[in-house]
DNA sequence: AGCACGCCGACT
DNA sequence: GTCGGCGTGCTC
């Protein structure tokens, strides 16, 4: 429809009243003569003829409200939650004299209808609703909302992840009659778990219990959370699951099918075209699907009457976005459990400081499996150290200890064995081949790095290494680099010829193997499930995975063993995993004992000790040196915030990567952190502060991100 | 961000 | 007079 203005000291025609109203808001306000607008032959809507729009843009100064004026003929679409278009922009202003087209036409949503305008001066139309879908309800609101606020972000951005682009063909078809709500399913294997039964009988009865779920290893957890999602719906609520990737969300699915039939749920993953995502989304808001599987976006999934949110495997770093303002599932998650009466569940067979946290402050209760049951779900661990691997005449020539050997021989007379190698460009610490010491730049002692498996470089300072030396015993040969699937499936391959050898890495991943003796070589996170289990894993080296300088690299690594770990047989059925690493490392000893919690807890401690996130909230502030300190200089800091640095954040250890200063440009870096409980007003001030300088355009712009992700 | 407004110096 | 430099501030 058209929309053009036009300038005249009357309406042209349509609702004087209206248009009254709006300019005697006007004249309370004493604002010069500014004539309120009208538009050919267009009346104002009779009842509330101002819609509350929430303009697309991320800009955090424009992180509010702005009304327009509904026409007559708008009137019956112009509903909250709708997508609408608008004219925004200084170009809308009236000019002197003249008429002149509005601003540009941008995209927003309808917010909610109201009688009057606290906007002193004439508001521009509607230039009309995309669609009268309501696709932005009050709860998604409220949601996104909180995000925002939580990761001091704009509404704007959050909804850009909260609501997917509309797909016109999607929205034109209608949506299934929602079923009835299923029976309360059995526990099944939640048995095993002492509390299990009562989680499922609390969920089925509308109960809101919050658990932190230490998922037994082998594969019966996507048809638990079915179970839990089950007993969910037949409490006439809606259930939500986000899991780390497609081939799980594909696990949960066929699980959900299994335990409720079809047309009870619906698939959120990115792998499903725009269109069929669209339509499926619009199945959950519209009512007519109340259990969602997804990945990371589905969290953000409008679930009517939500009764469960649960989360597997949150220490996936693809449960982060990395979009503004980086959301983590978990906290989203956690943000809806903690309205209305939703419970919420959080399962891995490995645990996170976070996950910890969340039993530790008595807002989750555990749900864990005892010992017996451990031992029976649980394969044998073994180790072999750098000391035995060293002395061990066998392993230097073929990379293969001499147990590892002996395990994968016997494993391989039973069934599949699985071999997880570190993937290449993995950047670990290279290493004195003789004495072990760390190889060290002669220049700053940082790290020497292999970045193309050739040169030496030192991951601090960058400076070239061409004739590097053991600084403690002179040795002159480093350690083996990580050597890629491709090379140990080879390796493997000529050591075990009558075996076939199968790999599944980053660019073709394998769902499952069958249950014959194989070699598996996989990277960690595309381990295939083998149909009854693997006899054995291999871990190699494992030194790689725990040498990281980074904060989670202990919680990281045995997250990684124990989630490929989990896919062996249990120890009565000869379930062997033998671990290349350190035996004396914590969470080598974590993986051993199978004890993620206790790990955990123990970093949680030493987090804690150390003032560390999740234990203390942290964010950081990024940009030129000057941005940064002018930015803290202005930012109102509440007085319990305590800034570290700002320190020059050349990014090392790593290529450029979108987001980091420009080349030949240093950034600084400052953390800021609180201590627990004050997050809120962290976020709120760091917000604040970044509108101010946003607003009046001062200097170059700073990023602001709550829990950043890579401190330490 | 984008864009118009305005206040200032230099010019046919 | 009036053209156009860019610094400031607004966008319903």
């Amino acid at each position: 429809m058209s929309s053009d203005d036009e300038r005249s000291d009357e309406p042209a025609s349509g609702a004087p009243e209206q248009l009254a109203l709006i300019r005697e808001t006007v004249r309370r306000a004493k604002v010069p003569r500014a004539k309120p607008r009208t538009w050919r032959g267009a009346a104002l809507a009779g009842k509330l003829p101002v819609a509350r729009v929430l303009v697309n843009k991320g800009a955090l100064h424009l992180d509010q409200y702005f009304d327009y004026a509904v026409p007559e003929e708008l009137d019956a679409d112009a509903q909250p939650g709708v997508r609408v278009r608008v004219r925004f922009g200084a170009g809308g202003r009236q000019v002197r004299g003249g008429r002149r087209e509005g601003g540009g036409l941008i995209d927003g949503f309808l917010i909610e209808r109201r009688e009057s305008s606290d906007y002193q001066g004439a508001l521009a139309a509607l230039a009309y609703v995309v669609s009268p879908e309501r696709v932005l309800g009050p709860e998604l609101l409220e949601l996104s909302r909180a995000v925002a606020d939580r990761y001091a972000g704009s509404l704007a951005d959050v909804l850009q992840l909260a609501v997917p682009p509309r797909n016109g063909r999607a929205e034109g078809r209608p949506s299934p009659a929602p079923l009835p709500p299923p029976p309360a399913p059995a526990p099944g294997t939640w048995e095993r778990y002492a509390q299990g039964p009562g989680f499922l009988r609390a969920l089925a009865e509308g109960g809101a219990p919050r658990a932190v779920w230490t998922a037994l290893p082998g594969p019966h957890w996507p048809e638990e959370i079915a179970r839990a999602m089950a007993a969910t719906l037949a409490s006439g609520r809606g259930a939500l699951v986000v899991v780390p990737d497609g081939r799980s969300a594909g696990r949960v699915d066929a699980a959900l099918t299994d335990v409720l039939g079809d047309g009870h749920h619906a698939l959120l993953t990115a792998d499903s075209g725009p269109e069929k995502r669209y339509r499926q989304w619009l199945a959950v808001a519209r009512g007519s699907v109340r259990a969602v599987v997804g990945t990371r976006a589905a969290m953000f999934a409008p679930v009517a009457d939500l009764g469960l949110v649960a989360l597997w495997d949150d220490g996936d770093s693809s449960h982060s976005d990395d979009n503004a303002p980086f959301p983590h599932v978990r906290e989203v998650l956690e943000l809806r459990a903690a309205h209305g009466r939703c419970a919420f569940l959080l399962g891995g067979t490995s645990c996170t400081v976070e996950a910890a946290q969340l039993v530790e402050s008595g807002w989750a209760l555990p749900l864990r499996a005892d010992r017996d049951q451990l031992r029976i779900a649980a394969p044998l661990v073994r180790t072999v150290g750098d000391g035995e691997l060293a002395r061990d005449g066998a392993a230097r020539s073929a990379r293969l200890p001499s147990l590892a050997w002996q395990t994968v021989r016997d494993g391989l007379r039973t069934g599949p064995v699985l071999v997880q190698v570190p993937r290449r460009g993995y950047a670990p610490r290279l290493a004195c081949e003789r004495c072990r010491e760390p190889a060290r730049c002669r220049h700053c002692a940082g790290p020497l790095q292999a970045p193309d498996q050739q040169d030496l470089v030192c991951a601090w300072c960058g400076r070239a290494e061409t004739a590097w030396s053991c600084a403690a015993c002179g040795g002159v040969r480093l350690r083996a680099q990580i050597v890629g699937a491709r090379r140990t499936a080879e390796e493997l391959g000529r050591a075990f010829p009558a075996v076939p050898v199968r790999t599944s890495g980053r660019d073709h991943v394998l769902d499952s193997v069958p249950d014959g003796p194989a070699l598996v070589v996989s990277t960690p996170g595309a381990e295939p499930v083998a149909e009854g289990g693997y006899a054995a894993a291999l871990l190699l080296d494992g030194w790689a995975m725990v040498g990281r300088p980074d904060l989670r690299a202990g919680e990281e690594a045995l997250r990684r063993w124990t989630a490929a770990a989990a896919l062996v047989r249990g120890q009565p059925d000869g379930g062997t995993v033998v671990i290349v690493a350190e035996p004396t490392l914590r969470p080598v000893q974590a993986l051993v004992r199978w004890d993620p919690v206790g790990h955990a807890r123990r970093e949680l401690a030493e987090r804690a000790e150390l003032g560390f996130p999740p234990v203390s909230r942290m964010a950081s502030v990024t940009g030129p040196p000057e941005a940064v300190a002018a930015y803290l200089a202005g930012a109102e800091l509440p007085p319990e915030a305590e800034v570290l640095g700002p320190v020059p954040g050349a990014t090392p250890g790593r290529p450029r990567r979108q987001g980091d200063a420009p080349p030949g440009e240093t950034w600084e870096r400052a953390l800021v952190r609180v201590p627990p409980g004050r997050g809120a007003a962290l976020a709120s001030a760091l917000k604040a502060a970044q509108a101010a300088r946003t607003a009046r355009s001062s200097g170059d712009p700073v990023r602001i991100r709550i829990d950043p992700p890579d401190i330490g």
